[in-house]
DNA sequence: TCTGGGGTCCTAGGACCC
DNA sequence: TCTGGGGTCCTAGGACCC
């Protein structure tokens, strides 16, 4: 059975013909979960705990929604039942309904696991219009997978994206052409991508709540409220103007690991074993990607939420999980003795940017040089050896197979680490 | 009683080069 | 005689998105 279908077009479509398409399903874990227990449909559940990661619609209505702090998420909705995740599921699921998705085109741009645009242009003679494919895509989902999908189409990937929000729950909004301003013009800044909490109040103070005064603003005017960068970027969303083509197979520009740790004193011992763990999983994730990078950023994060971060680019790439260690160790520690005020810690955080590819050859062989962080020296290269090998022994046995030291008895993490390999982009 | 983990992009100052 | 202008890279911080 399928949900409500707003067709926001006219019946003959002039100009451009809205083909692109960005399918989105609804509070996707929560309802994974629902799919997989009975028990739960219908209720409010909420998956994880100290913060809620989904939230169903039936918590939704009590004002429960991601992100928030599970003792507020339970404040809201005092029958909220929280279930842990179950993140395999939501993997080969979120992977299933891709599949169903690219059967009706191979230009599809997947964003995260539960979101995808799809330019359907192209596809006419096989399926139909663009506004059939989608209710052949909703149709399809919610049967063979067993999920609710929204789907917006428009002729721009941010008014489709904006057309499947306004879709939600489980619903499909198509755009025609001529109607795009009629569409847009009354709906709140805080649809249009970018606009966050921050830009949506100090663009209220201005007097602008919706996109068509956003649209109407000049770009010098809104320049001095948010900055130029931004100030062009949303005139051009809110005006429709932003062309860009679906594009599938980005490359990711940097690859990253953090670690919340409640509260903690950093002591060397902790800062060891909590920089090896996020510097093997970094460091796994490159090599696995045959991907180096050059600077190497880490974040701290003090009690009270403020944080610091501090960088350091070297000359020569890094994949090897020792000198990402070693690095990263060096640069919070910095950050620590620049703020001695700070007693205890609360999160750790490494990531790596500045990507290079990395053929294997360049990777296996030595050149001069005796530095230690030097890929092509020899420590460097018996490094990368080491940490190849052992990647090739979880790829076979499982990850916890073997690790350094500290880092087997350090996973104790508070969050399971098939959650965080479920957050990352494919790049 | 502050709440996860993965990312992108922008700003702004300073160093350095021509 | 301390004065122009443009560009690139690095670093730190912040807003935002899923």
């Amino acid at each position: 059975m399928l949900g409500d279908e707003r067709v926001f077009a006219t019946l003959r479509v002039v100009g451009d013909l809205p083909s692109i398409l960005h399918a989105d399903l609804d509070a996707f874990y929560a309802s994974v979960e629902q799919l997989l227990d009975p028990t739960l449909r219908g209720r409010p559940i909420a998956v994880g705990g100290g913060v809620v990661l989904a939230a169903s619609y039936e918590a939704k209505r009590y004002g429960v929604s991601g992100g928030m702090a599970g003792w507020q998420a339970r404040q809201r909705c005092p029958d909220l039942l929280f279930v842990p995740g179950q993140f395999r599921e939501y993997q080969r699921l979120g992977d299933a309904v891709f599949a169903i998705l690219r059967d009706y085109t191979p230009a599809i741009e997947r964003i995260s696991i539960d979101e995808a645009f799809l330019d359907v242009g192209g596809s006419r003679r096989l399926f139909g219009e663009p506004a059939d494919i989608a209710v052949q895509i909703r149709r399809r989902v919610r049967d063979e997978i067993g999920l609710p999908i929204s789907v917006g189409a428009a002729r721009t990937k941010h008014l489709a994206k904006i057309a499947s929000q306004v879709a939600k729950p489980d619903g499909l909004v198509v755009v025609a052409p001529e109607r795009e301003r009629e569409f847009l013009d009354p709906l709140p800044v805080r649809l249009v991508w970018g606009v966050g909490p921050a830009t949506e109040a100090r663009l209220t103070r201005r007097g602008i709540t919706t996109i068509g005064q956003l649209a109407r603003e000049s770009p010098e005017v809104l320049a001095r409220i948010v900055g130029m960068a931004a100030a062009t970027k949303l005139t051009t969303l809110a005006r429709n103007d932003d062309l860009r083509a679906v594009r599938p197979g980005e490359h990711a520009k940097s690859v990253g690991a953090q670690s919340a740790l409640g509260r903690v004193a950093p002591t060397p011992e902790l800062l060891a074993e909590v920089l090896g763990h996020l510097a093997d999983r970094v460091a796994a994730r490159l090599r696995a990607k045959h991907r180096t990078g050059r600077t190497v950023h880490v974040r701290v994060r003090f009690v009270g939420m403020r944080a610091v971060t501090r960088s350091l680019t070297v000359a020569d790439p890094v994949a090897a999980t020792h000198t990402l260690r070693e690095i990263a160790n060096g640069l919070v520690r910095q950050a620590l003795l620049e703020n001695a005020g700070e007693r205890d810690i609360t999160l750790l955080a490494i990531s790596v940017s500045h990507l290079d590819h990395a053929p294997t050859v360049q990777l296996e062989l030595g050149v001069d040089g005796d530095d230690p962080h030097r890929l092509g020296s020899p420590t460097g290269a018996a490094r990368l050896a080491v940490d190849r090998s052992m990647d090739s022994v979880r790829s076979r046995f499982g990850r916890t197979a073997v690790g350094y030291g500290s880092v087997v008895l350090s996973e104790r993490g508070l969050v399971p680490d098939e959650f965080r390999e479920l957050a990352e982009r494919d790049g």
